[in-house]
DNA sequence: TCATTAAGATGTA
DNA sequence: TACATCTTAATGA
């Protein structure tokens, strides 16, 4: 379990213009809390009774339509805020989180958003940027799905998670978080095996090495093309 | 081009 | 073993 200290929310955008003392007085008033891989933090439509900080592991951030289907809507990488329905003048969550890799998160009384947000200086601002952010993510993700066909879809939404949690390693870059080929036809609009056809293929020529759950991406400008202008 | 169906292989608890 | 994950082929919209 993490030991909680300054330091721990410094060099975050939410908190990096405070004084020591003034996250003092936060980190005194947070819970932390460790969640296995896929715990759900929590759910769609519950009441929003607390605001989260992921501090270690990542996301999932997933809605559900009528018919049932989960659409993963975006991942969420440690030093983010979520769960800030506040934010968004609601009192329900918006869409449910779940634990996509063993994750450790602070969390606040939502009662505290409105105090946090008048106290500290950048705070909101910064919130504010966190969401402008997500909200082109999702926009991008949007006209993808719209006007993209399945593969540079797929491409897409593979090369957003290497760059938001990719590691380096000998092979090329690897998704940080474990992802199965559902997660990714739940990203993408597509059907699990069409997810598998298209890895498999790429894995043929050499763009992405995969295992179970695992996947690196070990020709990243292929990549890049598969997913761009001209496949 | 892509979803659906089906059937089998392989990894994991 | 039971279950989840992944692969592949065939078929049809």
């Amino acid at each position: 379990m993490a030991k909680l200290d300054e330091s721990l929310l410094a060099d975050l955008p939410p908190f990096s213009r405070l004084e020591r003392g003034q996250i003092r007085d936060i980190l005194s008033q947070a819970s932390s809390r460790r969640y296995d891989e896929g715990m759900a933090i929590f759910s769609e439509g519950h009441d929003a009774e607390r605001f989260y900080l992921l501090l270690d592991g990542y996301l999932r951030v997933i809605r559900s339509t009528e018919g049932g289907e989960e659409i993963i809507v975006l991942h969420i990488a440690p030093g983010q805020l979520f769960g800030i329905a506040r934010a968004l003048q609601r009192d329900t969550y918006p869409a449910t989180a779940i634990a996509a890799a063993e994750s450790i998160a602070l969390s606040w009384p939502m009662t505290l958003w409105d105090e946090f947000t008048k106290t500290y200086e950048g705070f909101a601002t910064e919130s504010y940027k966190t969401l402008g952010r997500r909200l082109g993510e999702i926009q991008t993700t949007l006209t993808e799905m719209a006007t993209q066909a399945v593969e540079k879809r797929v491409a897409c939404a593979v090369l957003r998670m290497m760059n938001q949690s990719g590691r380096r390693t000998e092979d090329g870059i690897e998704i940080g978080f474990p992802i199965t080929r559902q997660n990714i036809s739940d990203m993408t609009g597509t059907t699990l095996h069409t997810v598998s056809r298209l890895l498999s293929a790429w894995e043929k020529d050499g763009v992405v090495a995969s295992r179970r759950k695992h996947i690196i991406v070990t020709n990243p400008h292929e990549l890049v093309l598969l997913s761009g202008a001209q496949g």
